[in-house]
DNA sequence: CCACGAACTA
């Protein structure tokens, strides 16, 4: 009784005075400190039991592997079949739960080809058990072979399935699955929901969750989290909002999970405030939570207070992981932070033993590029044991541009279109190198081996929401219903601009020369239209938040600064890399970025 | 007396 209402101890007591132990209660002791969590008394006592049975071994299999201790919970499966124990399909089930949290694929076929050797019978939650950890370790055939074998499938079984196929990107299959199941839970529409967003099928995602309502259920936190993250990549700060207010007033807890996801809609819509907010009230975060508010810091060009944060979560004690120092070297590559990189840098290698990974070596090439330091970039790109890939060369061709150096720029572009030769960037940004030197002989080169090789520059766009109606921007698109008044707008801008003393920097406007956008009057990057439309639509005490698909170029980074100076508008634009705050003729990046 | 399913970070 005292296991089953959780009192461990109290139970423990008992058990201690009992006189005539049997296996039932040594059993059931043990069961109850794994259960709980003591996984070291649960140990103590099991190996001084008399004698165990299949369910004793069970017991401290799956105490261990629910303790996120997967090596030791296969050590002790194995130790079991030394013993001459034989697993049943509970067992299995156990030690298969341990297996997907490794996503060791060699060891759960070991363990799939024991159940038959065996003549383990498999049964429905065995095959539950086979085919999601099939699928967590991305053999979605094998997942499928099991889910096709087994005779009566159990709603998990389709629900595994359906994940399966999400998480290989599949979605057409996880849809025709999803269609074909007579009864759907709430963990259903869910994967399938959030397997949309993932593949940014967003229309579809609403589409689902449409369907969700009508069925009957009532969003739990994982919907939540599924919608969160497709506003935070939205930049849907208007309906992360709602979801927020909704979380407040329904009866869902507010956990790590939920606590994070919004946290992160936040920081990605450039609500630091309001993110800062969600982080305080989050109880126990984990490495995660302070990735997210490190990352998110970092990104809205908050370098550091994001540093500061790195250093309060290992007062924590919470050990940074490989995505964390992501985190913390963009904080360094976002506001210019050499010193502070290097020594992270370092620290991750010598204090956590994490290999860096091509992200890293990414961050410290674009760190030191961008810090001027080309011919230190370039050695660490010649010293890195793993191959470099088109991202490291992007950054480094990026820090070429910055600092106006062509020799290293040619050998950048060169490995990329090597690598890459459709990636219509580097075209552009060699380009514009040349351009900016004065070299337009090579410049028109790279102009004619776009043509050649029949390279599109992807179009600009930008977009912002006013009333929760979103409006995309492209540069010399007149297809908004409100283009005349728009056009209207952009003239007076234009107007205010030149009266502040506003020069168009004309080497700039060279970046995005294709010949259709030129031949359109109106010649401006996206955002700017965008910003016309928020100065037009948008309440005045409202800031304006954009978002672009590409880089904001330095013509319009001067011109949004002036804009928001005349205009008293606090104005956000997020680009493909991080946030630009403008306010009172000033942005966060400090010009650098 | 033992088991099972989904989620947030670059």
């Amino acid at each position: 009784m005292y296991v089953e209402f959780g009192c461990v101890q109290d139970a423990r007591r008992v058990f201690d005075g009992i006189e005539m132990k049997d296996v039932v209660s040594w059993t059931t002791i043990v069961a109850g400190l794994a259960r709980a969590g003591c996984l070291d008394e649960a140990r103590n006592l099991f190996d001084k039991m008399p004698e165990r049975s299949v369910i004793s071994w069970t017991s401290m299999v799956s105490g261990y592997s629910q303790a996120r201790c997967a090596v030791e919970s296969i050590e002790l499966f194995k130790k079991m079949i030394s013993a001459g124990v034989f697993p049943d399909t509970v067992a299995m089930v156990a030690v298969l739960s341990a297996c997907a949290q490794l996503r060791d694929l060699e060891l759960s076929k070991w363990v799939h080809q024991y159940v038959s050797y065996a003549g383990i019978g498999v049964s429905d939650n065995l095959a539950v058990a086979l085919i999601d950890v099939y699928a967590k370790c991305g053999d979605i055939n094998s997942a499928r072979r099991v889910f096709d074998s087994s005779g009566q499938k159990i709603l998990p079984a389709w629900n595994a399935m359906i994940d399966g196929y999400c998480k290989m990107g599949d979605i057409d299959m996880a849809r025709s699955l999803f269609d074909q199941m007579e009864v759907r839970d709430l963990i259903s529409f869910n994967s399938m929901m959030t397997g949309y967003i993932q593949c940014s099928q967003l229309k579809q995602a609403l589409q689902l969750f449409v369907e969700l309502r009508t069925s009957g259920f009532q969003p739990d936190k994982f919907t939540l989290v599924g919608l969160l993250s497709a506003c935070a990549n939205l930049n849907s700060l208007d309906q992360g909002k709602a979801l927020h207010a909704y979380i407040e007033v329904s009866s869902i807890a507010f956990d790590v999970f939920l606590g994070t996801a919004l946290l992160d809609m936040y920081a990605k819509c450039g609500k630091m405030d309001e993110a800062m907010m969600i982080f305080n009230r989050i109880h126990n975060k984990d490495v995660m939570t302070w990735t997210v508010i490190i990352s998110g810091l970092a990104m809205n060009g908050k370098g550091k207070l994001a540093l500061e944060h790195f250093d309060l979560m290992r007062k924590e004690s919470i050990r940074p992981n490989a995505v964390a120092y992501i985190g913390v070297l963009t904080a360094c590559s976002h506001s210019n932070l050499v010193e502070e990189a290097r020594k992270h840098f370092k620290e991750m290698i010598s204090l956590h033993n994490i290999e860096p990974e091509i992200e890293h070596y990414g961050c410290m090439v674009d760190i030191l590029g961008r810090g001027g330091l080309l011919q230190e970039a370039v050695k660490l790109i010649d010293g890195m044991p793993i191959e470099p890939n088109a991202v490291i060369w992007g950054s480094l061709l990026n820090a070429c541009r910055v600092h106006k150096n062509v020799d290293i720029a040619e050998k950048a572009a060169n490995h990329i279109l090597a690598l890459e030769p459709n990636e219509d960037a580097v075209y552009v940004q060699l380009y514009n190198i040349y351009a900016n030197s004065g070299n337009w002989a090579s410049a028109s080169k790279i102009r004619r081996l776009m043509e050649e090789r029949g390279v599109k520059k992807t179009a600009g766009y930008s977009y912002l929401t006013v009333a929760g109606q979103v409006h995309k921007f492209i540069a010399g698109d007149r297809s908004h219903p409100e283009i005349n008044e728009i056009e209207t707008m952009m003239d007076v801008m234009a107007k205010k601009l030149k009266l502040a003393g506003y020069l168009p920097i004309t080497s700039e406007v060279s970046v995005d020369v294709d010949e259709e956008e030129k031949e359109q009057a109106l010649f401006v990057h996206s955002e700017r239209i965008a910003i016309a439309y928020g100065l037009m639509r948008l309440g005045t005490s409202l800031p304006i938040h954009i978002m672009k698909n590409l880089r904001i170029c330095k013509d319009c980074h001067i011109a949004i600064k002036l804009i928001a100076k005349t205009w008293n508008r606090k104005i956000v634009v997020r680009d493909r890399s991080r946030f630009h705050h403008f306010s009172d003729g000033q942005c966060s990046c400090n010009d650098f970025w």
